[in-house]
DNA sequence: CACCAGGCAAGTA
DNA sequence: TACTTGCATGGT
């Protein structure tokens, strides 16, 4: 099992290697929450021309987003896939917003970290992932964020048990580093960066940097 | 053509 | 509680 010195060691190696990616790719933390809802179990390619079609259409923003119907809000989602589940999503999402914080997000994000959790858990279309998304990187709070590529990336490098689940996995990041925001922001973008650069074939993942990185500089 | 992508909720036993 | 299934487009 993965210790405290192994996820520093990983987060040294990659970071050393990448540098920093300035996550997450958005414009506003609106945009932010709406990409982690439209990028559930889908490409980020495909939601890309999602949240443009919502941007050409000047849709991002929680009253826009209130006031059009859930067909046409539908439609324009369209490419991100689940286009009805997700319209769904994000119309709960804006009634939350709109109902709690008057659409200001700055006050939702003036919460504490575990009753904003909870929140945002309570939202219909906001799992475990998506809330940790808004809240690391639309709020800045520090949780790590625990995805299906951590658990790959973990997985195939034999530093944890094939059962362990994406809970277990962030659970076990939480108690071994410094809750820092920067830290765990920079952490996921290299995970998935890592995972989406090499990665892309999944039962093969042939050359894994880690692995890589890990021999290079010798056995921890 | 088959398989996969930065999940989640609802249904079943 | 612990599985299973539906949701869907676009890239490789």
């Amino acid at each position: 099992m993965v210790c405290r010195k192994d996820l520093l060691k990983i987060y040294e190696l990659l970071h050393g290697y990448f540098g920093d990616l300035h996550w997450w790719p958005a414009d506003s933390p609106f945009e932010v929450m709406v990409g982690a809802i439209l990028t559930q179990n889908t490409a980020w390619t495909n939601v890309e021309k999602a949240i443009s079609a919502l941007k050409d259409r000047n849709l991002l923003s929680p009253t826009a987003l209130f006031g059009i119907d859930e067909e046409t809000l539908a439609e324009t989602i369209r490419p991100s896939g689940y286009y009805h589940v997700k319209a769904k999503r994000l119309k709960s999402l804006v009634r939350f917003l709109l109902e709690q914080y008057s659409g200001n997000i700055e006050m939702m994000c003036a919460e504490t970290l575990p009753i904003l959790r909870e929140k945002l858990l309570s939202v219909r279309g906001i799992g475990p992932e998506t809330a940790d998304s808004i809240l690391l990187y639309a709020c800045r709070k520090p949780v790590f964020i625990s995805d299906a590529y951590t658990q790959r990336i973990l997985r195939r490098h034999a530093l944890i048990p094939e059962d362990t689940d994406v809970a277990q996995i962030r659970a076990l990041f939480m108690t071994h580093l410094p809750h820092n925001a920067s830290l765990f922001n920079q952490f996921h973008a290299l995970l998935v960066y890592t995972g989406k650069t090499f990665c892309r074939k999944i039962p093969k993942c042939t050359p894994c940097p880690l692995r890589i990185l890990l021999k290079e500089t010798g056995p921890r």
